[in-house]
RNA sequence: GGCGAGUUGGCGGAGUGGUUACGCAGCGGAUUGCAAAUCCGUGUACAGGAGUUCGAUUCUCCUACUCGCCUCCA
């Protein structure tokens, strides 16, 4: 299947050609890590995980390279330390932990290799020190700059122009710049900040370097896709192409940028207060696998609204896939219409609607195969079928009340519900619908004989004991 | 100020130079003790203007509006 990807550099969407026949490599800047996640940082991740599922699809699991960093040094984390009075490397650790869990909860596969800032120092100093050599970086009271000016190219990937940024003047001037555009490669640290021996003094990268030099340890002078949220276009993968390509590095072929996350409309933002962490919306007991399914039915290139409404359609949508391919073997092979979307740059919306057909048309092996290809595991399935009362995901909905609890008090409920209809207490049957739906409770029930519970609004497990 | 993206039916959201997106909601029907759930059927759209074309929602230009990045947060 032809891979169409389309690439920042040219502003078209290309056919992806890997460099080396058969093989594909991608490199995507991961996190600061000094706190959890927030959902904006999720939507690259699952971006790329798709991007990763697709080239592991076409070439192989064993012939996908997947780079993405950890960024582990950096002032964020200095100044989260400082605070707090706790170590940076217990700060980074727990971190990277929670960044991992949150999103394995999505169903983002882990890339092959997450390399940490903090372990290629020195690739980063001897890149730097080439840099210098060559005439593109010069050391100033401590502080090593990237020359901008001697790379002709500068702005090319952005659409910008030196001159053009320069006027636009919001740039620092630091007095050791020699030209105001000129970026940080390596800067002095003070004795309580972290800090390495580098030929300028002691002192630690600035941000941009660590790509440079990680892509080029991992994957070579040359890769294949380097992706990341479009925010990083400028000035990160600005900076990272002029520093590769100065030190005779090709980087990457192919760029990709994906578009930034809202709620409700609005940018998320701790001014705005809409701020909030995937940790946060799975403790309110949605599921990962509805934050997956937001995430991927808006196309990576448009800005993506996550709103109420989306959480509850995408709920819903699941649960009757689920349901629909509960015990049903996912057949062997992609239908073709997935991959065709998909492969085409990425059209995951374009893939659900035809998930959306298949299940129309009672194709449930090629239902459940799509699901899988898009990263809705059949384990995490048939949990979520479990779920059809909606309190699996919710353990931690009500602080200390756990899952099993909730469940047991809806199976009682549902048996006094049925004890109910069978009897025909009409009155008392629909007595207790009512009051439980009051507490966020739907009771449901299907022609088949099953009776289950879905959570509605207002749900709150404290009043289930009372419904009794 | 600079750069970029977008404007599709009630809502969400794909796509195409001439033919059905799809989902949700709505409406009609089946089913149902009633209501859901489930099943069947069904309507509404391409911001405005000009141009290219036999023909444009789909290409070009202009206008309006929205959003994002350039700033701690992706």
């Amino acid at each position: 299947m032809t891979i169409k990807i389309y690439n920042t550099k040219t502003r078209q969407k290309e056919v992806f050609k890997p460099l080396v026949d058969g093989k594909a490599s991608m490199y995507v800047c991961g996190p600061t890590v000094y706190e959890r996640a927030h959902l904006g940082n999720a939507r690259p991740v699952l971006v790329f995980d798709m991007l990763y599922r697709l080239l592991r699809h076409e070439y192989g699991v064993e012939n996908v390279r997947y780079v993405r960093n950890f960024t582990d040094v950096d002032d964020k984390i200095n100044a989260r330390a400082a605070e707090t009075g706790r170590p940076i490397s217990e700060i980074t650790d727990e971190t990277i932990g929670w960044f991992l869990d949150d999103m394995g909860a999505l169903g983002a596969l882990e890339p092959t290799d997450t390399p940490r800032a903090t372990q290629y120092i020195a690739p980063m100093i001897a890149m730097i020190e080439d840099l210098i050599a060559k005439g593109h970086a010069y050391a100033a009271e401590g502080h090593v700059l990237f020359k901008v000016r001697s790379y002709k190219d500068y702005g090319k990937l952005s659409g910008r122009s030196v001159d053009d940024m320069i006027a636009g003047a919001r740039v620092e001037v630091a007095p050791y710049k020699e030209d105001p555009m000129d970026f940080v490669l390596w800067k002095p640290s003070s004795d309580d900040l972290p800090g390495w021996d580098s030929p300028w003094g002691r002192g630690r990268p600035g941000w941009h370097i660590e790509c440079s030099a990680m892509a080029y340890e991992l994957l070579g002078a040359a890769f294949d896709i380097h992706g990341g949220g479009n925010d990083l276009t400028f000035p990160h993968h600005e900076n990272e192409i002029a520093q590769s390509r100065c030190a005779g590095h090709d980087f990457a072929n192919v760029w990709m940028h994906n578009e930034m996350l809202q709620v409700e409309g609005k940018k998320m933002s701790k001014s705005l207060g809409n701020f909030f962490t995937v940790r946060d919306l799975l403790d309110q007991g949605v599921p990962g696998e509805v934050i997956r399914f937001v995430m991927l039915s808006t196309h990576y290139r448009k800005p993506m609204d996550w709103t109420e409404k989306k959480r509850v359609e995408a709920e819903k949508t699941l649960r009757k896939w689920a349901r629909l391919t509960l015990d049903v073997e996912a057949s062997r092979n992609l239908h073709p219409d997935v991959l065709s979307a998909v492969s085409d740059d990425l059209n995951t919306p374009g893939a659900f609607s035809v998930l959306h057909r298949l299940a129309g048309s009672g194709q449930k092996s090629d239902l459940a195969n799509g699901l899988i290809f898009l990263g809705f595991e059949a384990k995490d399935l048939a949990q979520f079928e479990d779920d059809a009362t909606g309190f699996k995901f919710t353990p931690t909905i009500h602080g200390n009340e756990n899952a099993d609890v909730i469940q047991c008090q809806t199976d009682r409920i549902l048996e006094l519900w049925k004890s109910f209809r069978s009897s025909e207490e009409w009155s008392e049957a629909d007595r207790l619908r009512t009051l439980a739906e009051e507490n966020g409770l739907l009771l449901k029930y299907s022609k088949d004989g099953s009776y289950w519970a879905e959570r509605g609004p207002n749900f709150d497990s404290s009043k289930l004991e009372a419904l009794k």
